[in-house]
DNA sequence: ATAAATGCAAAGGTTTTGCACCATT
DNA sequence: AATGGTGCAAAACCTTTGCATTTAT
């Protein structure tokens, strides 16, 4: 195994570590899947990359367990499953409406918006998360 | 019937005349309850709403249809079902991660966003929809 | 009269759960 | 040894579909 490789293991091995999660196979390649790959997955793909070595189960109780240890998010692409993304690499998507191409963005802006918005909510005073998502046709779909 | 009232009624069936959908019951019933109420509403919560009137199968096919017409959005609010709202009141929500309460807000500022990202975007030239959504903690769940 | 909408029942797809067994700490 | 994770099967949940009947135009 390349030094590289076994950089990247010591780092999943640290995050499952301070996550307080066994560092058991099914995590350690769901983790290794997401940190080579910046799209968002489903479970159902997870389980197919994985050649289903694993449940499914016990894929879908993981990426609940990593979700809450805040170390993959939900995303949503209106496609019908959860898709999840490493949390820390903080990015948006522009969705193809007509074939489902996704392309990552990262340059939301979205710090004026929310103070704007918290200084007028009645109900909030603090903002943990937000999910933007850019839905349009792509060039490829949009000729005719 | 209050003037009020019939000028709604007339508004809806303009609805459904100019999307070329019939005017059913269920269908208006549906619109009724979206204009009286700016709240989000799953195809579950309509069904309970009109009081069981209407088979599920066909809120979820008038959903589908108005949604099509554009008259209606989907919204995600990572509740575990599809929530619709009124497309022609563009605003947002944020929700609260602990109790579920939605709030919503209209300024989200997003054309600067869109501009700034179509001119980096390799497969977009269009935006046709946005979803924003913020996650935090209501001032009602966050006292200790 | 015609085309579209509905109700009902059944199926589809995604996600969750109970339980016995196994692996990690 | 003990706690937590896994596999398997079953169920739960949301949504869609086929078909016979009813309704809107």
């Amino acid at each position: 195994m390349s030094n590289k490789n076994v950089e990247k293991q010591k780092r999943i091995y640290k995050i499952l570590d301070d996550a307080e999660l066994k560092k058991t196979p099914a995590r350690i390649d769901t983790l290794n899947l997401f940190s080579g790959n910046c799209h968002p997955m489903s479970a159902e793909e997870i389980f197919k990359f994985l050649k289903k070595r694993y449940d499914l189960a016990t894929i879908y109780r993981n990426l609940s367990a990593l979700e809450e240890k805040k170390i993959l998010s939900k995303v949503n692409l209106r496609s019908g499953s959860v898709h999840y993304e490493v949390s820390n690499m903080h990015h948006h998507h522009i969705v193809c409406t007509s074939c489902g191409k996704v392309e990552e963005f990262s340059n939301c802006n979205i710090k004026r918006t929310i103070s704007n918005v918290l200084s007028e909510s009645k109900n909030f005073k603090k903002i943990d998360e937000h999910a933007l998502e850019l839905f349009g046709v792509c060039k490829t779909c949009g000729v005719k």
